[in-house]
DNA sequence: TGGTTAATGATAAGCATTATCATTAACCAC
DNA sequence: GTGGTTAATGATAATGCTTATCATTAACCA
């Protein structure tokens, strides 16, 4: 079910990494974790509460390093801090609750093709874009709250 | 060509907030910049170029007033800052240039449907959305360095 | 034309992130 | 396998943007 550490160690040299222990456990954090989307200190949080002793600053370094080395994409969501995910190669965006901050993942061709032509027609060679959608999901918990803070 | 201050005063009013000499010149600033997108530095250090006294606390603070009185709207970018510009009332998106920073906007009735439509299917309420096209904007100086870059 | 009260601005604090640097541990040649 | 080289780590300081604090100031209204 899971890959094992060395099929980790494995990803990580190829991307021109040492495979070091840090960078192992959270690689492995990102296979196994339910939760598809983690900021830095989530992934702190995590790996302490795991037993690991890691620093923090170790966290951001190799964050940064994996989303370079194209293991993680990153995405901001507005929340003020960055949240990574693993890159399975499947591009998507995403639809964010703002009651709960489930986050949820679509993908539109249709929409992709119209970026495209957008940029296409001003002259712009794309890159990248940054699509979310923000709203109250189908939670009825999140609707109920939803409902109350509308009316004070 | 321009409003007068006095009708700055009116919109601040209107929007339940005191017509303060501060209020009242950030808010021209964003009627008579030819750059629509400013950050609260950007707008420091032109008020502080026109001579203004003034704090960059209260640019902050009457950034999110105006944001939340609907005559600003706030975006991000993915630069670290937040940038505002005048709201009249039309939404669009924009196209944001890697190079250089210049930002053009757009509107895509169809993309708008498409979102509301996916937002529709997975039970969301949706409430906002950004999206941003990030790229190398027509200017040849921009697809230079762009070509330089990819070079190393 | 004051009195009331919110707004201002200097500055401190907060929060996410990056830089510094002495210590540690991967890796590679042997 | 061992040891030396060198990059990685982690504690902590520094940074950059933004918000909070609080004494002073100035809009507004009676
Ligand atoms: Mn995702
Ligand atoms: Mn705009
Ligand atoms: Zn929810
Ligand atoms: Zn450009």
């Amino acid at each position: 079910m899971h890959k094992p550490a060395s099929d980790n160690a494995q990803d990580i040299h190829s991307s021109g990494l040492k495979a070091t222990w840090p960078r192992i456990r959270i690689l492995r954090l990102f296979q196994q974790t339910t939760q598809r989307h983690l900021s830095a200190e989530d992934v702190y949080r995590s790996l302490l509460a795991d037993g690991e002793e890691i620093g923090l600053a170790t966290i951001y370094r190799v964050l940064t390093q994996f989303e370079q080395a194209r293991l993680l994409t990153r995405h901001y969501f507005e929340s003020g801090k960055a949240v990574y995910e693993l890159n399975e190669g499947q591009h998507h965006d995403h639809l964010v609750c703002m009651i709960c901050g489930r986050v949820e993942e679509f993908f539109d061709p249709e929409i992709e093709r119209l970026q495209q032509q957008i940029a296409e027609r001003r002259g712009f060679e794309l890159r990248e874009h940054a699509l979310s959608l923000y709203g109250v999901c189908s939670n009825p918990a999140c609707q109920a709250k939803a409902w109350a803070e509308s009316r004070g």
